[in-house]
DNA sequence: CACTTTCCTGGCCATCCGGCCAGTTTCACA
DNA sequence: TGTGAAACTGGCCGGATGGCCAGGAAAGTG
């Protein structure tokens, strides 16, 4: 038993609503064993939001969106993504307009990070 | 009163090492209030694995390019990012051709990407 | 003192990006 | 049938991006 007690497991809480991190803060801020991560410290684990944190009706993406969506959080450019996709560049331009249209960003980068903290995709 | 009290937050437990799960699911298995979600149900948030999947070395970020690199997750552009940092858009540039670099990614969406999968950055 | 690292700046240029215009097809739904 | 949404394609063009070259200044280390 050298692997003496085991040491506290140290969590981040990443939500952003704040009702539900308040409460979840509550809930585990005094537990034995476990312990909730400073701003900035290295968590073992991370509660995250899982909540089907709902799209607008008027700014849901369709399919062809997700695809390409999907291959920009890959890095991928538009002439990748076109040929991934089997389609023309100018289609892939047009479906980015509508995700940074949708998405309210200013670029791609910036539509991959919004759409990666709105949990459409999984970076 | 009216206020019914707060309905059972629900969570799942996504961590891929057994015996971390375990443990947490040890510590949060009674907590009132809580419930871990069974398989396939829907939660309001999840435990995920955040092991610091650590950076070697010779990819370490410096200052400035974490600071570029957090203003190009915000989306800022080149020009953007000289201003808030007080340098020329070459300098952003260098910055940003060593991050790229670094993070072994092809453009500047990738680098953030690979930035978040990381844990460099948090979107 | 040399030496290295980091940060900074400039020019040049091929390519990419995103916004604008315009159009066609297909399919579901009223 | 017509009306709309989605997907697709094209041209055009200003600006952004990224790679290449070349340097300089400051701070820390041997």
């Amino acid at each position: 038993m050298s692997e003496d007690i085991a040491p506290e497991i140290v969590l981040a809480l990443e939500i952003d609503d704040p009702a539900l991190a308040d409460r979840l803060a509550a809930l585990l801020g005094d537990i034995a064993g476990l312990r909730l991560a400073g701003p900035g410290e290295k968590a073992a684990a991370a509660i995250v939001s899982r909540d089907p944190r709902i799209m607008p009706d008027d700014i849901a993406l369709t399919q062809r969106e997700l695809d390409v969506l999907a291959l920009m959080a890959e890095g991928g450019s538009n002439k990748m993504i076109a040929r991934q996709l089997n389609i023309s560049v100018h289609t892939v331009k047009f479906h980015v307009g509508s995700l940074l249209d949708k998405l309210d960003a200013t670029g791609r980068t910036d539509a991959v990070a919004h759409a990666a903290r709105r949990g459409v995709i999984e970076l």
